[in-house]
RNA sequence: GCCGGGGUGGCGGAAUUGGCAGACGCAAGGGACUUAAAAUCCCUUGGGGUAAUGUACCCCGUGCGGGUUCAAGUCCCGCCCCCGGCACCA
């Protein structure tokens, strides 16, 4: 051993290798070689301001994951690139009078020191920006043939819009009604929109979720939720005094009996037409007010709560189809538009809402279903929305609710007047935004021609460069706007609205295959050969619109035959939050933690803080910034303790006082082997037959380690992997300090505990691994595996249990831990034992193989 | 309200298929080294009790109350609390 002892000096380590790989080109896939491949891909930043040490989880984990799977063989394709459209640039680029894409630019910069910081090595030949015009060529492109093939159309949906500052607002934008700028209060606006006909493939994206098994049943679940499918009947109401009917969607129709009016959703088409003929003007007052003020409250409705159920009464009538009567229409306020056909028959007997509302303005509740056959109930408290067996139903009476769903639906149908169908919760996806910063919409509107898409060979339609961006996004520049048509040369002027987001990076896990072709959107037999994502990891805030609008475009390129496959993700893991602790003072706002003494005190008043965990953000001033971590302690430090810190797919709190930990126990691995070196400059040879007992053990503690290790990568169980190699670690002190251990086991144990470790901190991996006389990266050696023979005891030791409780420990040669007998012999010879037993009939004697016996009296 | 996930020492968290609860880390206390501090190393640490100054033993203990089992943190039934998603979907 050693006697002289190097600090670690991390700092300097680290700025060693951070060029090295990239120059060794050590983590670059060749995307010709199909043999063993392994996409793993992390889902890409929205580039935004600075990154904490909560964003590193994401990436440290893929980082950590793909070092491990290139050790063990595979070729892995591990891109990076960045989602870098959005309002956010936009914002910034008004306060700050420069480009967006100037802005975006540097936080790219900014994005890439980061990583290059945390020593996470990407194939950046491979890299996508989608705010690159090679990239939003595409993205146009498969907006094109969304078109062509009757996926992509035009229609009227309301906006936020603020007429203060003449401009349409995000969702995001809108404050409780208010405009987040100006504070004017917020108008909805119709305006036409396009959109993707998703729910084309509700059915399918539903089905297919049943085949994924790699995704975490939560976020199937939430997908299941969202598409929201529901059976039932799609029922045709006429109107008693004018022409028309109305078609309502139930999934009750046993309950037809029992609908005793009928309720429409403020925007029903059908409610202008009642409203204009209703002659009395005070009348005609009423309803208009009714419907305008619930439109506007409609807006806002998330914010205020849950909204008290009110509705009135248009003067009209419908008729039943079961029982002939007519039946009020009301519009009410808690009918959706969106959903069904935005009218409902009302049910009270069988329907909470129904029930209240019924209630509220004293309609009539008639019961049709019982809980018992024949029984009608006295008077209901309450809706019965159970199944039941059907009264008050004319002929149907006695059938139980589930056969009256089937054979009522049957009458309907025969008598044409309903049909048994199918509903989603899902809508059409509304892609556009009247935004600058996105990929424009390649559409032309002609007076004569009416929407044209751009032709192919003209893309990408670019955005144009100018001084000032403008609020209003690109309508108001006429150099954009100002076109011909390409059908018929007319005047005619291009689409201003640009795409959403989640547009461009519905594709992008496909674009890094082909990264910057010009001829194509990407090679289809390369993806193939590459695709599915074998592993995507990211946040679960996107476990519903990011992955399910993938998985829509997916499948939309499977139809036209760019790709053979029809899901693009094959395994999912969503990681959990970092939080932090938060200071909120009631009258200073949040306070940073570093300026909080002890005590728990505001600096400013002395007052008594509030103290809650809470996600990282700039707004609560509890973000941990990883450069001062980094600067302190070394990035490994940060990416070990970000792995060891908690389960990876639950949210965690971050402790700056637990980092110092993590550190300890890398200054005790780099101790340990700077202080071996010496027998890597010479030969030794691991004899197992020569070991001694304590040597043995420790040799079986290195196989199993590299078990544990391996097997924990594999399942995502980091903070369990780096526990295990701090044990070892732990054990190679504890055997060193009794002095002259073996030198090949030394020589070999080391070895493999500096490879099993440089997955999760890569510098100190690299350095020492480098010391150890080698001359390429650890990354390209072999990761080593274990022998199952060492993994073997001698002696185990058992836990002697009487009635399930543990009284003795008995230690036994291996090969008789499940001979049954022999144990009984030597369990009852224990004194402790025999004590207890002492005469008592034995009930039973249970052996747990290698684990205990359980003695029954 | 509905649907997920969870509740284990002072703290973060371990615990194959039901098989010795508390691995690993933090914090705390004690000791060694040092002129001193830092760093490092060693020991103790779920609660209560009996016995003791030596290594022992007993009882209780995984949100609460029941149950199944030789054996329950793990399975079943009924509650309570926390976190996340959806939220009038007819």
């Amino acid at each position: 051993m050693k006697e002289v002892s190097e600090d670690y000096n991390f700092e300097e380590i680290e700025d060693r290798w951070r060029d090295y790989w990239q120059e060794e080109g050590t983590f670059r896939a060749d995307l010709d070689d199909t043999d063993n491949n392994f996409y793993y891909l992390n889902m890409f930043p929205y580039p935004s301001g600075t990154m904490h040490v909560g964003h590193g989880r994401n990436y440290i984990i893929g980082d950590t994951l793909t070092r491990f799977m290139r050790m063990k063989g595979l070729n892995v394709l591990n891109p990076m690139g960045f989602d870098a459209f959005g309002l956010p640039a936009e914002n910034a680029a008004i306060e700050r009078g420069i480009q967006p894409e100037e802005w975006t630019r540097e936080n790219i910069e900014d994005f890439k020191e980061q990583f290059r910081q945390w020593g996470i090595e990407y194939d950046w030949d491979k890299e996508v920006q989608t705010h690159d015009p090679g990239y939003y060529k595409w993205t146009q492109w498969l907006f094109l043939k969304l078109f062509e093939e009757d996926l992509a159309y035009r229609d009227e949906s309301p906006v936020n819009f603020c007429p203060h500052c003449d401009t349409v607002l995000a969702n995001e934008q809108v404050i409780n009604g208010r405009c987040e700028r100006c504070d004017a209060e917020v108008e909805e606006k119709q305006l036409e929109q396009w959109f993707f006909s998703i729910t084309d493939y509700a059915q399918e994206l539903l089905n297919d979720l049943d085949d994924l098994d790699g995704w975490p049943d939560h976020v199937k679940k939430m997908q299941r939720d969202w598409i929201g499918r529901s059976e039932g009947v799609e029922i045709t109401f006429d109107l008693a005094d004018r022409q028309g009917e109305l078609d309502v969607f139930t999934t009750r129709p046993d309950t037809l009996f029992g609908a005793t009016y009928m309720a429409l959703a403020p925007e029903h088409p059908i409610v202008d037409e009642i409203i204009d003929d209703v002659e009395e003007e005070s009348k005609r007052e009423k309803l208009s007010s009714f419907v305008k003020e619930t439109k506007r409250i409609d807006q806002t409705r998330r914010a205020g709560g849950d909204l008290e159920k009110e509705g009135v009464f248009t003067g009209e009538y419908a008729v039943n189809p079961a029982t002939g009567e007519e039946i009020p229409i009301w519009i009410a306020n808690f009918v959706l538009t969106e959903y069904g056909s935005g009218a409902i028959m009302s049910v009270p007997a069988h329907d909470q809402r129904d029930f209240d509302f019924a209630r509220k303005y004293d309609l009539p509740i008639v019961e049709v279903v019982a809980p018992k056959k024949n029984e009608p109930t006295r008077e209901l408290e309450e809706a019965y929305e159970e199944p039941g067996y059907l009264v008050n139903s004319g002929d149907f009476n006695g059938l139980g609710s589930d056969t009256a769903y089937r054979v009522i639906g049957e009458w309907l149908k025969e008598k044409g007047e309903g049909k048994f169908t199918v509903n989603f919760k899902l809508q059409d996806w509304l892609i556009s935004r009247q935004r600058y910063w996105g990929a424009p919409i390649p559409m032309i509107h002609c007076p004569n021609c009416g929407a044209v898409p751009v032709p192919e060979e003209d893309l990408p339609v670019e955005l144009p460069e100018v001084d000032f961006i403008g609020s209003k996004g690109l309508s108001a520049i006429d150099e954009f706007v100002e076109t011909t048509c390409p059908r018929c040369g007319e005047e005619a002027k291009r689409e201003t609205d640009t795409m959403d987001t989640f547009v461009d990076s519905s594709w992008y896990y496909l674009r890094y295959i082909s990264a910057g072709n010009g001829e194509k959107i990407f090679d289809t037999d390369k993806v193939n050969d590459w695709l599915p994502v074998d592993q995507y990891v990211g946040g679960v805030e996107h476990a519903i619109l990011h992955l399910l609008y993938s998985r829509f475009i997916t499948k939309f390129l499977k139809d036209i035959d760019l790709v053979g496959f029809k899901e693009p993700f094959e395994r999912l893991f969503t990681q959990g939050m970092i939080s932090h602790r938060a200071y909120r003072c009631s009258d200073h706002g949040w306070i940073r933690p570093q300026n909080v003494e002890d005590g728990d005190k505001c600096p400013e008043c002395g007052e008594d803080l509030r103290v809650t965990m809470e996600s990282m953000s700039k707004s609560k001033k509890n973000v941990v910034s990883p450069n001062k971590l980094i600067d302190e302690y070394g990035a490994d430090t940060e990416r070990i303790y970000t792995l060891f810190i908690g389960p990876p797919e639950k949210d965690v709190e971050w402790s700056d006082k637990d980092v110092k930990g993590s550190h300890r126990f890398l200054t005790r691995v780099w101790r340990l082997v700077i202080q071996h070196l010496d027998l890597f400059e010479e030969d030794h040879e691991l004899n197992v037959e020569e070991l001694d007992d304590s040597e043995v053990e420790l040799w079986r503690k290195v196989n199993q380690t590299v078990k544990e290790v391996t097997e924990d990568l594999e399942n995502f169980s980091f903070n369990t992997a780096v526990s295990s190699v701090m044990e070892l670690t732990n054990e190679f002190y504890r055997l060193i300090s009794d002095g002259n251990t073996d030198k090949g086991l030394l020589k070999e144990g080391i070895k493999r505990l500096v490879l099993i470790i440089s997955p999760f901190t890569p510098f100190i991996g690299e350095e020492l691994w480098h010391r150890m006389g080698n001359d390429y990266p650890v990354a390209e050696e072999e990761w080593p595996g274990w022998d199952e023979e060492a993994l073997q005891e001698e002696q185990t030791e058992l836990a002697v249990q009487i009635n399930g409780k543990v009284r003795a420990h008995l230690e036994v040669p291996a090969d008789i831990t499940d001979n049954e007998e022999e144990l009984r012999e030597r369990a009852l010879n224990l004194d402790r034992i025999s004590e207890r037993v002492d005469g008592k009939e034995i009930k039973k004697f249970i052996v747990v193989p290698g684990n205990l016996v359980n003695i029954v009296i």
